[in-house]
DNA sequence: GCAAAAGTGTTAGGACTACACCCATGG
DNA sequence: CCATGGGTGTAGTCCTAACACTTTTGC
């Protein structure tokens, strides 16, 4: 199917991987899912999930290809960070890496899966030091991370289906490390109008018991501007 | 100097390429610089600059010796934007390409480089349908520029060393495709605290002459929120 | 004097912070 | 009845949009 008008560049073809930074939220932690390598080198130690992109595939497609068959769930959330080249940035051979994070809801799979695999979820601050520049890549998703969240209102992938104002509160705790004001974010969050309030309420949290919401089944949510200001944090 | 864990896959490497979506700014109109396409397949129409990325270089190195050679320049900002890398997207061949943009002082390096190479300056809304995927990666190239120029004051890279603040409003407009307003615009911007005064004054636009302002030299301007707020702009 | 951009001042409104305050209820 | 989170209200602050107004100077 592939046309060779570039055949005389064979001698500089390389080797692509995907790379996944794995965010899951549970126990009121964004967490990471890391693995213990299997192949050499630096076999055995924790590395992100990683694949080689195949000849008929797109990095896109890789991602998903290894995500898929980690998890087994069909969708899974999942954007392109950055591509890392520098020649020498992985010992074993030429390698360029595409960088992916995907966002998993932990509740939806099973934990068999990931101890076939080796993998362990490490709260943020637990993490280990992994492999190669992934520590560099673990900190570039969380970046683009962030920068997601303040641009709109983030946690679909994360939470359930169902959640109440104070978990999300306490995600948005998580991802920035500060306090959101509850009385504030509260009304912040509604303001933007992407939250559907259902007839139940959730009694695990309070005597009084919080309205459940959901995210409105809207295509994508677009917000023309931050949705948080730097100063919307107390202190 | 690579050894070779890796050496079953030989039959999965691939060709990389990086892609230059470059900026110019001249004439009060921000431009992007085309070039007509010297190699099969689509020889002779319009396209981005490109190369390819060797063994022994990162993406960025390669995106700097492409930019290097055509300009002359010694130091040329870019920034990496996104990687595509779907089969059949360049009909000539497997390519995955590394998409960077560049920012340039249009006055300072000659327009021979630029016939020599079948370069052109178009401005943003007379340019022409490019090959492959290289208008979607115009976009993304846009997108990039938009929101770093909304997170930080922009124009640096772009500007001459000295300009007036209707200089990096008319800038700023062309950017947004917006009006900012004049009063408001340079409030904003000298509150920022980057800009130094120059006990120079510029006389081409106005009668009065406006003072010349330049970028303080400070190793990187941070600024922890957006710079300008949607509703920073007129209607 | 007039036009046109430079530059300053002012006012109104919106968004956010901080915090007070009431509600509901399990223990 | 009390502690706890749920939820509402509000004063004050900060930011900015809109626009009026003065300055300067070449023509």
């Amino acid at each position: 199917m592939t046309n060779n008008y570039y055949s005389d560049f064979e001698s500089i073809k390389r080797l692509i991987s995907v790379d996944c930074v794995i965010f899951g939220y549970d126990d009121e932690q964004l967490k990471l899912l890391v693995f213990k390598r299997i192949i050499e080198p630096s076999k055995g130690k924790w590395s992100l999930l990683g694949g080689w992109v195949k000849n008929d595939e797109s990095s896109e497609e890789a991602a998903h290809r290894v995500l898929h068959h980690l998890t087994g769930l069909k969708y899974i959330y999942q954007e392109q960070v950055e591509t890392f080249s520098k020649p020498g940035r992985d010992p074993g051979g030429n390698v360029i890496t595409v960088e992916y994070y995907a966002l998993i809801k932990i509740d939806e799979f099973t934990n068999q899966l990931i101890s076939d695999y080796g993998a362990k979820w490490f709260a943020l601050k637990d993490l280990p030091s992994l492999i190669f520049d992934h520590d560099i890549l673990v900190v570039k998703a969380l970046d683009k991370l962030r920068l997601k969240a303040s641009y709109e209102l983030f946690g679909k992938h994360l939470l359930p289906e169902k959640f109440t104002i104070l978990k999300l509160r306490k995600l948005y705790n998580e991802i920035y490390q500060k306090e959101f004001d509850p009385a504030n974010f509260r009304k912040k969050v509604l303001s933007l109008n992407v939250l559907e309030r259902l007839e139940e309420k959730d009694k695990t949290e309070s005597r009084k018991g919080a309205y459940l919401y959901r995210f409105k089944d809207v295509p994508e949510m677009e917000i023309s501007g931050p949705v948080f200001r730097k100063s919307f944090v107390k202190k």
